[in-house]
RNA sequence: GCCAGGGUAGCUCAAUGGUGGAGCACAGCAUUCAUAGCGCUGCGGUUGUGGGUUCGAUCCCCACCCCUGGUACCA
């Protein structure tokens, strides 16, 4: 078992987070969990992307200093994860002078290879989106499509370039052979066959003017500031230590590095899939290993937008269901591999069917009978680590990312229990005083505490309940778990 | 336009060249330890449209329609 250092896509902060955020957070913590479970060393690593100059114009827009903006939604970020049990191990902010610095020391490294050049670009900048757009890409009234009304300006000014196509052969080969590996596999057929129509160099830098003074300075060039996703991805280095002569983080960097897993959402696979290691490449670093590319959610069958107004906030659906209820529905009731829709509807449904009627139930059942029937268990050690290495199925679908084959797996699990109880009918032999009871019962907690340990990724919060309910000698019968709704 | 993937029960998704499966929802039966629950049974589909190959296609081929993603700096 070894160390295993995994990050969640680094969000822009110039809002607050939506659902699409949660499903990330809970997608990697549900990872991080399992690999702890299985004996890694597990280093989880987030962060805020406060450099843009959308965080700029949002900061302005509410007449606030741009730091104090960013730090303000930073922390509703943070709040959110907190809120569905989701814990980093650092939290690395892009205002932060460490990083800044980290991020220098990367530009420095590309440098020295040769493959940092100034070039005069001129282009159609679209401010919203802080990108610069060609003429096919964009409406008939010639605006970009994120931002109708909003007028492209013509922009001429000379930038640093990254030599982006210098690499191509070689992001092509580390691709095709795994080194880096992007699940699933039609993301990583399109970025190979993305790659291979060919790259071009690529922007690294914004005067200062058009970057508002904010972001990271280009090393000795004051008039240049670093394009703002050239140092967002180096947070997942800076926030280990990339970069910094202390001594800790020298050791932390050394311990960490590479990242064994980024997970991303599908709007930023390029960034990660062809600039990151790239760059990588070009300074001399050590490639990241894996990259698992989650979908979107819909709302009710729609895209999430704010012009429609169907933005769900997870800290509302929290505060109403529970975090265990949310991370079940994402992880159980969508596939990782396609959009999947939310629904307060939906959500209900699950809830009722599998939490309450299913896995709620099924613990009241149990403990209720127990009680009753005053047995007592054998308490034996180390119970729970048997549990997954014989849950093969359950260790394969985790590894491919298919959590929701993974508890179904729970589910399965579940409902054989149930009808194990229907058929042995406990609560007669208690009134015939049978000696068969105490086996039966004995295999009923046995099977229950095995399910809460295997639910323990998905549901920290419930597995817990149920672990410290089943683990003394005598088990009493509690509130429900989930109270149907 | 081009490239990739998909259109199967009300919903979410399986499956196979040979009389279409599961879960949820819905209905009935049985039961009472449990959160009106668990279990059992049932309802439910000319498998996107039109052709073709075949003794036989939902699965193979062709055309068309619709959806999703990609097509350079965008969650």
């Amino acid at each position: 078992m070894g160390k295993f250092y995994l990050t969640s896509a680094i969000p822009y902060v110039n809002a607050k987070p939506h659902i699409g955020h949660a499903l990330e957070f809970i997608q990697a913590d549900t990872i991080v969990r399992f690999r702890k479970i299985t004996g890694d060393n597990v280093f989880y690593l987030c962060g805020s992307d406060e450099n843009a100059l959308k965080n700029v114009q949002a900061a302005e827009q509410e007449g606030k200093p741009v730091q104090a903006f960013v730090d303000e939604n930073a922390k509703l970020f943070e709040a959110l994860a907190k809120k569905l049990n989701v814990e980093f191990d650092v939290f690395q902010k892009g205002s932060d002078p460490k990083h800044h610095a980290s991020s220098q020391k990367l530009w420095q490294l590309c440098e020295k290879t040769g493959d940092i050049y100034k070039k005069t670009y001129k282009g159609l900048y679209c401010v919203g989106c802080e990108a610069f757009y060609t003429k096919s890409e964009l409406n008939e009234n010639g605006e970009c499509f994120e931002h109708p009304g909003k007028k492209l300006e013509e922009v001429e000014e000379e930038n640093y370039f990254f030599k982006l196509s210098k690499y191509q052969n070689d992001l092509i080969k580390i691709i095709e052979s795994n080194e880096y590996e992007i699940v699933p596999e039609f993301r990583k057929n399109e970025i190979l066959s993305f790659i291979k129509s060919g790259l071009q160099d690529f922007s690294i830098s914004r005067s200062n003017t058009r970057a508002k003074n904010w972001g990271v300075p280009v090393p000795n060039d004051p008039t240049q500031r670093i394009y703002v996703w050239f140092d967002a991805l180096n947070i997942y280095q800076s926030g280990i230590g990339f970069g910094s002569a202390e001594q800790n983080d020298i050791e932390s960097y050394k311990k960490w590095w590479p990242a064994d897993l980024h997970v991303i959402g599908k709007g930023i696979i390029r960034f990660h899939a062809i600039y990151w290691p790239a760059i990588l490449l070009s300074a001399g670093l050590a490639l990241p290993k894996k990259l698992f590319v989650h979908e979107y959610f819909t709302v009710n069958g729609q895209k999430m937008s704010k012009t429609l107004g169907n933005v769900i906030d997870p800290i509302e659906i929290v505060n109403k269901y529970g975090a265990d209820a949310l991370r079940y529905y994402c992880l159980a009731k969508i596939s990782p591999f396609a959009d999947g829709d939310f629904s307060e509807e939906k959500l209900k449904e699950a809830y009722n069917a599998d939490l309450a009627n299913g896995l709620g139930n099924l613990v009241s059942r149990v403990a209720k009978l127990c009680e009753t029937a005053k047995f007592e268990q054998m308490i034996s050690a180390s119970k729970e680590s048997v549990h997954l290495i014989h849950a093969e199925e359950y260790s394969q679908a985790f590894s491919e990312f298919r959590f929701n084959d993974a508890t179904s797996v729970v589910w399965k699990k579940i409902a054989l229990l149930d009808k194990f109880i229907n058929d042995e009918k406990p609560w007669v032999l208690l009134k015939t005083n049978d000696q068969r009871l105490k086996s039966i019962l004995a295999h009923c907690v046995d099977q229950i505490q095995e399910i809460a340990a295997l639910l323990e990724p998905f549901l920290p919060e419930t597995a817990k309940k149920i672990e410290e309910q089943f683990r003394g000698a005598k088990i009493v019968s509690q509130k429900p778990l989930f109270p149907r709704i």
